[in-house]
DNA sequence: CTGAAAGCGCTTACAG
DNA sequence: CTGAAAGCGCTTACAG
């Protein structure tokens, strides 16, 4: 009879040392420490079980009340990557108001390019109560069957609960920032990106610049770098009769045109405006500091838990938009004809 | 006896579900898909229970498992920052790794600002395997007690396992190079962070210029971010003899460099050579693009991971040291007055 | 080679 | 107001 030694001693004390110490059963130390004692059990001996849990400095065993309740009290993050600069935010947000409600978050990067695991009992996503999806094909989620999840920056016109930035209004405030300076001729460096965010922000771009009297849009595409932006950047602007201004998909491409401007000699913002999306650290890192449209990132993490927490309680809740705001920094004035 | 509508039908298939698919014991199925049959079930059997695993789609409940072995096989990545451009990658690369071993990662910020938890089932470092820590001080690992933990970037002196980056090595390289160029007098713009790792940056820098004949070096410290850098920076340029360079303690800084330098009229790198560290996305993106040391910080968080695993195997692994790598771009350059 | 059984630490219907 | 007991789904010593 060795059975001690079959699991390691963890010495952590369980709800059943708290009972020992406090003289009641194990059952009401679990319903005194899990606020269902209001009418069960007596105010004195509640108060008598919560110190002694103090004493001991008890902590419930998660795996077993997991076990018992069928639940995880995780959720999965997923992110299309960790390491741009949008994500991380992101993740702060959740994890922030996850916690308070005794949630973890697991960041989950898709798609998944951890390989295969070694053992049979891998991935997170086995053991998840919800999903937060950013930036996510709707039908991606398809392999998590009914798993609640919320989409984050999202296409809403599916079924899926949502949290949206409003890309399209911010998008159409650039444009309205750089008419009102006087652009016409405008170019748009797009993410080659199949994720809706993108696609609403082309549309919206497209449909400012067609309803611009004298208003020409021509469009550049690239992958999310700086040297794929600089090369599309240098597309638009070797054109016979080249924007003024240049529309970045995101701060980082914008990082690209600046490189495409310098390169041909031109000034920003004298000879080119330029403008990005997102406001990440790099706007203001970048010389001349970059026009933008800043998108609150942590609040889209914090709100999309606090949607889907209310999901797991068995709510419906309503699609939530963050609005976008123009900051204008000095990449952006009047074309160089008018100036 | 309505017991069934306790648990949420999760639906999922359970090991006496494959055991009757199977036609077998519970605990045969247990030992066939935990590996642990050789040589006490029949091949034939084992073949069974795998094809009727696959059949059911069947997944072991991890709860049930944790619970069971008294491990979560989830490790706490503890970092001080997700928004900063360098610790995605470090994330990442542990993620890769753990995800290979059955293992989940949760990124836990510190120092803690997600105020107390509404539930007293709350911080995920109540159930973990094992901790990962970053840029942290040695002793904020004293509240976790005996939990295994490796300190990446850190002090190696202590007695925890470490992977640590060659810093010395690479402020070494960058002296090596100013001083090549020309440059003797040289400004350290250092991060106002109590860390080993900055603090092993001085050092090395602090070294290097004191072993160089008429060799100079002031510095200015500022926390990590553009606007105080820039500050900084200025502040060691108003000097009467100011630095021919600048060594900034990260790329971040370097960026306020670049700042203090334009406003001051300041050409770099003709006028002031600029370093920067770390070599995140921001580098490049800079305009002249910024020599720095490279950091692997995804091969950080891969390889301490491994070390960890190692640990918690019961391992003894020994201290690893990923070289950083100088990389020489557009930001430093003969100093003005040798020119 | 295979199965019956104990037990990990909880939550909660049920009986007093 | 309180306790004894079942059971969540596993792993593993033990008995055949």
């Amino acid at each position: 009879m060795r059975r001690e030694a079959q699991v390691p001693a963890t010495s952590r004390p369980t709800s059943r040392d708290v009972a020992h110490e406090a003289g009641v059963s194990q059952s009401t130390v679990s319903l005194v420490l899990g606020g269902k004692w209001t009418g069960r059990v007596s105010p004195a001996t509640a108060r008598g079980v919560r110190e002694a849990a103090e004493r001991l400095g008890y902590r419930p065993n998660q795996a077993a009340r997991n076990l018992r309740l069928g639940t995880t009290r995780t959720v999965l993050l997923m992110v299309p990557t960790l390491t741009a600069p949008f994500f991380g935010p992101v993740h702060t947000g959740a994890v922030r108001v996850a916690a308070r409600h005794g949630f973890g978050v697991v960041a989950y990067v898709w798609p998944d390019d951890t390989g295969p695991a070694d053992s049979p009992f891998a991935a997170p996503h086995e053991a998840i109560d919800g999903i937060l999806a950013s930036s996510m094909a709707v039908d991606a989620l398809a392999r998590f069957g009914g798993t609640p999840a919320v989409m984050l920056d999202s296409d809403p016109a599916g079924s899926a609960a949502t949290v949206g930035f409003g890309v399209a209004d911010g998008m159409r405030a650039i444009a309205a920032h750089l008419a009102e300076l006087g652009h016409r001729r405008i170019g748009h460096v797009a993410a080659a990106v199949d994720q809706w965010t993108f696609r609403a922000r082309a549309q919206a771009l497209a449909g400012a610049v067609a309803g611009l009297p004298g208003g020409v849009l021509s469009r550049s595409t690239c992958a999310i770098g700086v040297t794929p932006a600089k090369d599309a950047a240098a597309r638009l602007l070797a054109q016979p009769d080249p924007p003024t201004a240049l529309v970045c998909d995101d701060d980082l491409i914008a990082a690209g045109a600046y490189k495409a401007a310098r390169a041909l000699g031109l000034d920003v913002p004298s000879d080119l405006s330029v403008t990005g999306f997102d406001d990440v650290l790099l706007a203001t890192a970048l010389e001349p500091e970059l026009t933008t449209v800043r998108l609150p990132a942590e609040e889209l993490g914090a709100q999309g838990m606090a949607v889907l927490l209310e999901l797991l309680g068995g709510g419906r809740p309503a699609r939530r938009v963050l609005p976008g705001e123009l900051v204008v920094r000095g990449s952006t004035g009047p074309p160089r004809a008018i100036r």
